[in-house]
DNA sequence: TTGTACGCGTTATCAA
DNA sequence: TTGATAACGCGTACAA
């Protein structure tokens, strides 16, 4: 058994209350008094219950972070900056993976009260959030890569996310300028549930028309798939080229799923970017890294996560909720060029 | 405030000793009065408070999981079981990475009494933990791609790895196989600390000597650096490739070194493996979809990460400690080559 | 400036 | 089969 509160007071010859205010700067105490208990404190390596702490002030230190495929490269960078910072506030981080096949919002609803968390912040995942879903939360949550959708009233969370529609669209622009007109994207979900990727999907038909290139489903390969990003990007990339033999450039939703469908490319014996261009979305170290490194659009993920957090403890001390859309930079590596007849 | 066991007590007409057997199954309650209580439970989505069960029970349903460098791949495969192991059983788990600065067995220590954990996993790292700091923790811990040391009793902790000298060695017996002579090894610790890098080591060296291949000095790029791992393979391949024009081969520590270090071959404007031949070690996605794939020693990750969850649960049950070797396989998949002159 | 005593929500002991 | 009641370790009115 571990020494407590009591006996620290007994040993160091004052009450309880005294050793309180001491270990935790509440209160008035003589610098005597203080120096006294600290020493027995030191010496014994007394450390407050938490349990006990918790129980009594009906909160515990703690917040969780919801990953949605947490194997996501991308992601990694962000939760470490997250993890970071939030053990840097002294609070526990709980992070937990939610499967394609889970919502988020209800396992943050029910481990909210299992763990008694202070906040959530949600890491990926869909818009589709409900109002009601929103109230059955009690503590306050930031939404990171995503928002909420229409529905949800903007005071009940905040979020950090970048203009996925925006960014989609000078993807393909950049695509188009370079000639290319049979340009193919690879998406991972359907494409009627509310998703980073169904708004990248929008910024790609909406690049196509504003420079009207005619539009062909055939060049859209989209499906639900519980694969990783590499084994999807790889499966729809093979799948592409041998229904559409004039593709000429393509857009993945995201790096890993773009390394995928390189590496059919590339395997397919056709050339980066000589045959086709490929461009890529998130900006992760392992597109720079491939060979040739691809070009994408590279989000401020440490800055994205740095917010979140910053975002989450400004709402834990009773501040207002705030949305911060960041802007992405277009990175040019090499994997893209123009098109040669 | 969330609903009480003493309110659930009322509302259902029975004691509090009453709800309580019912919520955790303990003790004798009549089919009609457990119905009762759960029916009230059902109702008013009763969740008992974990701080106030932790308190009186002095132990929260917890473990920890400290990762050396949480941004690996080859990690993030294992994080993942483990999560969903742990979470299988009812506990919560606590990912915290631990920088390069950091000695994780001082940090589990501290994190044992802070979160009053059960038990601890311990992902990376080195082998030098000394007796007295094993004794310092006083919970059940597996050590994961390491064990402690010879110092250790081996009833103080379980541990879960391969066999880093003997892998390392058919990875560089493999190159020397095909002809090569002049092979490059590329590792990030210092080569007096115990890591899996510094066994891998031996297996170079101990390949090298077996098959009369002589050592060179300046073939070994070894380097304490905090860069990400494929900043690291790129930097130390660049710095090989400068240093030894006659290198044919290269041996990677890891395969996210390898990959940056395949980068810097390529960009050299170098082939591979037509010029230099390279294979990496653990196995992860990015090595095979790298293009060309790379050659790896695998380990069997998922295996690997359930048998800590497993190790680490049966030491929670008061079971006695183990130690598993995993065996790894080598994967031929197209970066090296025999060499010709 | 200090200490006593109560209560946080549970579980477990004991008597009914 | 049930139900009072005493802990668990801590924070904090309140009294001194």
């Amino acid at each position: 058994m571990e020494v407590t509160i009591k006996e620290i007071a007994k040993l160091s010859g004052v009450g309880i209350t005294t050793v309180s205010r001491v270990i935790n700067n509440s209160g008035p105490v003589s610098p005597k008094t203080r120096e006294k208990v600290m020493a027995v404190v030191r010496e014994y390596n007394y450390i407050p219950n938490n349990s006990a702490r918790n129980l009594k002030s009906n909160q515990s230190k703690s917040v969780a972070l919801l990953v949605k495929s947490i194997t996501n490269p991308f992601f990694q960078k962000m939760i470490k900056v997250i993890e970071q910072k939030v053990a840097l506030r002294g609070y526990q981080l709980i992070i937990q993976n939610v499967t394609n096949l889970q919502n988020e919002l209800d396992i943050a609803i029910s481990e909210a009260k299992d763990r008694n968390l202070q906040g959530v912040i949600i890491m990926g995942g869909s818009f589709n959030y409900t109002a009601a879903k929103f109230s059955g939360l009690k503590i306050p949550c930031v939404l990171l890569t995503v928002s909420a959708g229409d529905e949800v009233s903007l005071e009940s969370y905040s979020s950090v996310r970048i203009n996925d529609e925006l960014e989609a669209f000078k993807a393909v622009e950049y695509l188009i300028s370079m000639g290319h007109r049979r340009i193919g994207f690879i998406m991972n979900a359907p494409v009627d549930e509310m998703t980073p990727n169904s708004l990248r999907y929008r910024g790609y038909i909406r690049a196509l028309e504003q420079y009207n290139v005619p539009f062909d489903s055939s060049l859209v390969a989209s499906e639900f798939s519980s694969l990783s990003g590499y084994d999807f990007g790889f499966k729809m990339m093979k799948q592409l080229l041998a229904q559409n033999k004039d593709v000429t450039a393509v857009f993945a939703f995201a790096d890993i799923v773009a390394i995928g469908a390189a590496k059919a490319i590339l395997s397919s014996g056709l050339k980066i970017p000589e045959n086709i261009s490929i461009i890529g979305f998130d900006g992760i170290e392992e597109a720079e890294f491939y060979h040739p490194s691809i070009d994408t659009i590279s989000q401020p993920a440490e800055q994205m996560a740095l917010s979140s957090v910053e975002l989450l403890f400004d709402m834990l001390q009773g501040g207002e909720t705030r949305h911060m859309v960041f802007e992405s930079s277009l990175l040019k590596r090499g994997s893209c060029a123009a098109i040669h007849k």
